[in-house]
DNA sequence: CATTTGAGTGAACGCCGTTAACTATTGCAA
DNA sequence: TTGCAATAGTTAACGGCGTTCACTCAAATG
């Protein structure tokens, strides 16, 4: 493990220039205002030089994507490092950091969570199994499921319907997290469902023709859900659980 | 109301095949891969003669979602029509439709459900309310919930729970749909989040790291949904009732 | 029949990704 | 220290893109 060389010290710097030029331009625009010519003109450069870092465009996007990940498991992993030891505190914590994220960050979640964008299908592609962009992701979400499910099970459709709906299909997902139960792994994918169908629709504008404020839905989901992990959480409709109090 | 004229006739066959054109497109490269010069190329015409009917391709594209929008409103419609008197089994019929619409048209569904297209957006805020296309495509949802609510209550959440969360945050949804009751605003949101979200994740790849065929968690969560609508539904485990029996 | 309208063409401008040939600089080794 | 190889950058060019402009020609209109 020796020191980097001054070449490499400043070659990580340029592609951490370029990558950061290529997310300035997906912000301000979407992923299709992204091209080489813009950033290398604002780095002051010609648009050939950004081949010597990146052998296309799409691979830059997919590169971009690839950060993103990162970025967004460190704050989930975060979320849950701050939220305590109970599991479903943990998960309500990661579910409303990820929210957060996302609307304040549309252009990188329709990036990410969108239409199959060329770059970053092949970079999705290009990954194994186990550090899959999404099942590091999911991760995040299923372990704290697997812990409560071991320390107190939480109610699920009966085994025999849970068996006949998902047996043998959880392949993917035994891959990457190991022996997940089956109960486990229908509460992580009916709940993810629900956290990633809400902020779906809130980021790709898809709920603001019926209701305004979608936070409020969100809580409202979220406190249900919470309700279905654990029956003795206080009912939503106890004081001072007002959803989107104290957060603006 | 005088017969078209020969030059309306040529006209309105010329857009056709515009649009047809930029469906072909669509649908072979995605939303990206539609472009003036390709669709007058197979046309045997030149760009330029383009901006005769569309002042641009945003504006194609635009018109193009609004065509998208209205064949899947007609397709829900149709289900909904040959499913009979029940509004729960309408709502089955109609989710199982928008489902199989969604994953054999991936690029349409990206289009009009995805990420925001400069041209869908634009044509989208240039409806109005009533005439909104998520409002269109969402009252054929609302209808069947309403009057079901209306012969037999489903179970909702507490009411004061409701109006917390909902409560003066479904103006747009009235402008719309009239006088929704806020239990049925609730059981449409909460229910089209999760139909939406998961049709979503599996057309935008966003599960296949976890489980294979989706379609069998999409019955589990419709057969969840149809028992929460209505509690004297047989139960999911009665046989028979295997979800994508007969559709393989 | 004259005129206006509509449809279509070709050239051009400025974007874009990408490739090829070339230059200057850096780092390393004899 | 000198010489070589790798690296980072340049310019020029090709084809594709949306879009505009000036133009032609046929069709509808009076």
């Amino acid at each position: 493990m020796t020191a980097p060389s001054r070449r490499e010290r400043l070659r990580t710097a340029t592609v951490a220039e370029i990558k950061g030029g290529a997310r300035r331009l997906l912000v301000d625009g979407g992923v299709e205002a992204v091209s080489l010519r813009a950033i290398a003109r604002d780095m002051g450069m010609t648009a050939p030089a950004i081949y010597r870092y990146f052998p296309s465009l799409e691979a830059l996007v997919g590169a971009l994507a690839g950060d993103l990940y990162e970025e967004l498991t460190a704050l989930l992993e975060a979320a849950r490092d701050g939220a305590g030891e109970d599991e479903v505190a943990q998960l309500l914590a990661m579910s409303r950091a990820f929210r957060a994220w996302s609307v304040t960050h549309p252009a990188e979640f329709g990036l990410i969570f969108g239409a199959p964008v060329p770059g970053v299908t092949t970079f999705v592609a290009d990954c194994t199994h186990e550090d899959h962009p999404g099942a590091r992701f999911g991760a995040v979400f299923v372990q704290p499921l697997v812990e409560l499910w071991h320390r107190s099970p939480f109610p699920t459709p009966p085994a025999e319907v849970l068996e006949r709906h998902l047996g043998g299909r959880l392949e993917p997902l035994r891959q990457s997290h190991g022996a997940v139960p089956m109960e486990v792994a229908w509460a992580f994918l009916s709940g993810w469902t629900r956290i990633y169908g809400l902020i779906a629709m809130e980021v790709f504008d898809q709920i603001s023709w019926a209701m305004t404020d979608p936070e409020h839905l969100f809580e409202l989901e979220l406190t249900t859900f919470a309700t279905q992990l654990d029956p003795t959480r206080p009912r939503p409709s106890t004081a001072g659980s007002d959803p989107g109090a104290g957060r603006g």
